[in-house]
RNA sequence: GGAUUGGUAGUUCAGUUGGUUAGAAUGCCGCCCUGUCACGGCGGAGGUCGCGGGUUCGAGUCCCGUCCAGUCCGCCA
């Protein structure tokens, strides 16, 4: 852009061996300061760069008791040509030849050093984040956030979106997620509460004939904090009108494929892979499977009624009489490649990593196909060599490679197994952070069972997997009014999934109110309840409804992905630690008495133990 | 709600089986240095070992509690 001159008439990142012999006028922060006697260098920083400016001796001789890091100076010179070039800068071929500066504003020493390497920690960048923002890493961060932004609301436009606002203000509902409450002082005694997304308003939207709508936007949910998860995050919302599935998956698959190729000059896959959400459970344990890299399940043994081609069976006539396997409901094992020569030790450290209590297996199997083309196991007591080849061939397993097996209840070995898998992939430096394997994950179950009492509607219930709005498949419709089907009832949802992260959902939606009251049924919500609760949206159904569906795209977490990381954190500007502080603010924090007044609250003090900070 | 790792100089960390005056690097301050770019050289300042209690002749180190931070499980329609 064109600079006013003032402060400056280039930034730091933008001048070349052409601009020798122009007289400029640069501002910034001083990055380092290089005395070497009678001549000072300082690294001049702003958010394009660095530029390298030359203090000649009379400038230099008081320039410890005027300069220091962190100052923001101006200063007016001549571009000169290095006679040692810096071949690491874009600015290395040139420097600034200082004729004066100016001190804008001073710095305190700051906590760490503003370098890509920081020495500071996270705790200490949190609380000084505006600084921790400065560094490069960050900006870059934030730049490629903007530039996210930018290319989705592009392709969108193109395509005839709309972007338009709902509202923060709304009603809380007892369903999914905790709601973050605000108080209403104008109606004592009520609350709103903030949206967990605009689920409601963009299918309202679609009735009122708003087709393709969407909107890049901040949703809140109280639950606890991940690497990958905070309170207040923005999601890409989307909704279309007469629209089947397949067009939301093309539309959408597009999308993505777009930003690679804008932001990141990547060519995704066309088609995205797709698998039944089925499969993989089956393949991976999991419904985000990250399939940079191989090592699918192979199960061994599985209950009647999991749909498993692979299954040969392990049980008790097979002679071992060995109770562990015997016993078990689930056996399944990961082929590791190249991993027979792996030591007892290293083997012994997995066995106890799957032990810890938030994996909770018993122990863990490994069986060795050796160079040599022998088996060893830790189970060859049980089992003859002929017995452990099968399940080596059934997962293609070649010499050299070790097949690691866990067992017990399905769901408990799916996950440890799944978790061990991406733990181990780690380790072998599979999941490389510049490799991209999207896919979609589709036919999800419209129901899960629960036996916790979540929401307070009571232990033991059928909730929605997805959300309540979610169509079942046609031909299960009849099914929402038999129980014993519940579990079979298949939804009109789909994921997308990227590198082991979930970073899109969305489904077709029930465009119909008998369907939708029909769903709410199901879901144990009475009539009134409902009416209570969706009351304007089944009234809204009464008014001609459009088939409609949409998606949501965590935004934060495909930007971290696509910045080569898996922690959302620092592409946001400023994000909460993990108990939902923001440190540098220090909030949340109590409010004065006479607020409290106002809004006719009170403190119940007996459930505060450590309100004191 | 649970598990786990950590908290020592401004910062990042080391600190042995409990034992004299708690170290390093970096940053900071001072002096020197005319082509550095992680500049270099010499010198200096800098510590409530998170907090509280206990064991002990003696605790940074062991025990109990607590707070803070990170990661994971639960939770996240």
């Amino acid at each position: 852009m064109q600079y006013s001159q003032n402060f400056r008439t280039h930034d730091c990142g933008s001048l070349r061996i052409e601009d020798v012999n122009k007289k400029i006028v640069l501002s910034g922060w001083v990055q380092r300061i290089r005395k070497l006697g009678g001549i000072t260098f300082v690294d001049l920083r702003d958010r394009f760069g660095i530029t390298q400016l030359y203090f000649s001796e009379d400038l230099s001789k008081d320039i410890n008791t005027k300069l220091a890091r962190e100052f923001v100076i101006k200063v007016q010179g001549e571009v000169i040509e290095r006679s040692n070039k810096n071949p690491n800068l874009p600015t290395g071929d040139i420097e600034i030849l200082v004729k004066d500066y100016q001190v804008l504003s001073k710095s305190k020493t700051p906590p760490f050093t503003i370098e890509d390497e920081t020495d500071g920690g996270d705790e200490l960048r949190m609380k000084y984040r505006y600084l921790d923002l400065r560094r490069k890493p960050l900006q870059e961060n934030i730049i490629l956030r903007n530039k996210v932004n930018f290319e989705t609301r592009n392709y969108l436009n193109q395509l005839g979106f709309l972007d338009i606002e709902t509202p923060f203000l709304i009603k809380s509902t007892p369903e999914g997620a905790r709601d973050f409450i605000v108080p209403s002082r104008m109606n004592a005694g009520e609350f709103y509460a903030l949206p967990q997304s605009p689920q409601i308003f963009k299918q309202l939207l679609m009735v009122s004939g708003f087709d393709k709508y969407y909107q890049i936007v901040k949703c809140f949910r109280d639950e606890d904090l991940r690497a990958d998860r905070q309170p207040e995050f923005t999601q890409i919302d989307c909704e279309l009108s007469f629209v089947e599935q397949e067009d939301i998956l093309n539309t959408f698959e597009g999308l993505i494929q777009h930003l690679f190729k804008k932001v990141k000059n990547i060519e995704l896959p066309t088609p995205f892979p797709r698998l039944s959400y089925e499969e993989a459970m089956r393949k991976y344990g999991n419904d985000k499977p990250d399939i940079r890299f191989d090592m699918a399940f192979v199960t061994l043994k599985a209950p009647q009624g999991d749909l498993n081609k692979d299954y040969k069976g392990i049980d008790k006539t097979s002679g071992a009489n060995f109770k562990v396997l015997d016993d078990s409901e689930f056996i399944a094992g990961i082929i590791v490649p190249n991993a027979a020569s792996w030591s007892r030790k290293q083997i012994d450290t997995w066995t106890k990593w799957v032990k810890e209590p938030q994996r909770g297996m018993g122990g863990m199997i490994y069986v060795k196909y050796q160079e040599d083309g022998t088996v060893r196991s830790s189970i060859d007591k049980f089992y003859s060599e002929e017995q452990l080849k099968v399940w080596l061939e059934m997962g293609n397993a070649k010499p050299g490679d070790m097949m690691l097996l866990l067992s017990g209840k399905t769901n408990e070995v799916r996950k440890a197994l799944s978790a061990l898998r991406m733990e181990i992939a780690n380790e072998l430096g599979l999941r490389d952070p510049e490799v991209f394997a999207p896919l979609w994950v589709l036919d999800f179950p419209l129901l899960e069972y629960t036996e916790e009492d979540v929401d307070g509607g009571g232990a033991g219930r059928w909730i929605a997997m997805h959300h309540p709005f979610t169509s079942p498949k046609k031909e299960h419709i009849e099914w929402l009014k038999d129980e014993s089907k519940f579990e079979y009832i298949a939804a009109n949802a789909y994921d997308i999934v990227l590198n082991g992260h979930e970073i899109g959902g969305g489904s077709i939606r029930i465009h119909n109110k008998e369907v939708q009251q029909s769903m709410f049924k199901t879901l144990g919500l009475s009539e009134e309840e409902s009416q209570k609760q969706f009351g304007f949206l089944l009234d809204a159904f009464e008014y001609g409804v459009p088939p409609h569906g949409g998606i949501a795209f965590g935004f934060d977490r495909l930007c971290a992905l696509m910045g080569g990381e898996e922690s959302i954190r620092d592409f946001i500007a400023f994000p909460k630690n993990n108990a939902g502080r923001d440190v540098m603010l220090k909030a949340p924090s109590s409010v004065d008495q006479n607020q409290l007044d106002e809004l006719a609250l009170q403190i119940n003090k007996d459930k505060i133990q450590n309100q004191e900070k």
